[in-house]
DNA sequence: ATCTTACCTATTGACACAGTAGGTTGAATG
DNA sequence: CATTCAACCTACTGTGTCAATAGGTAAGAT
């Protein structure tokens, strides 16, 4: 599995801010239990997209996290290379890897490499405005 | 990452076999051997090969494994989803998954759905035989 | 009977993920 | 200035999976 929760709750964070849209800031706290997510865990993701420039942060009384782009600026790639750190399929294709001596690797490598780009083009053309489109008719099951 | 170790390796042994051709069974000592696999778990990955009919197994002195179909007739994807079990790129897609009751979910559902779709797609286009033909002049780094 | 080789059932160590706990800094308000 | 709110920081814990190991059993050949 790619995604763990980790990039999913950012990824629906981002989208519970699109979909208020507004100017103020949210604690917290306040999105934690409308999303139903750990406060304490959703701290360090919060912290991680704020760090990265994703959101802005303020602290204090009235204070919170808000967006600071359009939906439409936010890519789901950007997003999840953020919070999970790499979106490789494979333990080759990833930065440290140290280039494996095998011949397998070598073998299958292109193909890793086209599935890396894949998935990385499939990311970076979804925006979080994409996602609150989909929010029309709700769909079952 | 989707692809564990255990998926390589079954990938890298079915390229083993189909490289050298043949008729005759393999003990897995050997091909632990040439392919610097760790005897013991090769073990199980070709237990696991032989039970889904990938390969056939034979006991005793002169046994070992063999392909029982051309590289043409194995699928990345086939083998992959044997050895790995699922390759969904997150869980709430996964079989067990209990349909998450969250918003998100159901938000960004749609596109995980896609995603896996893409990815299913890419590995089922793709057979041992493919991996055999980029085997031709080495390429560095 | 013995050797070879596949098959089966645990067990281990390392590591990452998800979540928890408690304290510190910065900003607003009385 | 003290208090409150809320972001920020560091460390810890339980759970589970992955990769590998260990030792024994069943099947076939010589």
């Amino acid at each position: 599995m790619i995604v763990s929760t980790k990039g999913r709750y950012a990824l629906r964070v981002m989208v519970h801010f699109a979909q208020r849209g507004g100017e103020e800031y949210i604690p917290l706290k306040e999105i934690a239990e409308a999303e139903g997510i750990s406060q304490k865990y959703l701290e360090s993701i919060m912290t991680t997209l704020s760090k990265a420039g994703f959101v802005d942060a303020v602290h204090g009384k009235g204070g919170g996290y808000r967006l600071n782009r359009a939906p439409e600026g936010y890519t789901v790639g950007g997003i999840l290379k953020l919070t999970e750190g790499s979106l490789s399929a494979v333990s080759c294709t990833s930065q440290g890897a140290a280039a494996c001596s095998r011949t397998e690797c070598c073998q299958a490598k292109p193909m890793w490499d086209k599935l890396d780009k894949m998935i990385d083009d499939f990311f970076e053309g979804i925006t979080v405005a994409d996602l609150l489109k989909d929010s029309g008719p709700k769909q079952e099951a």
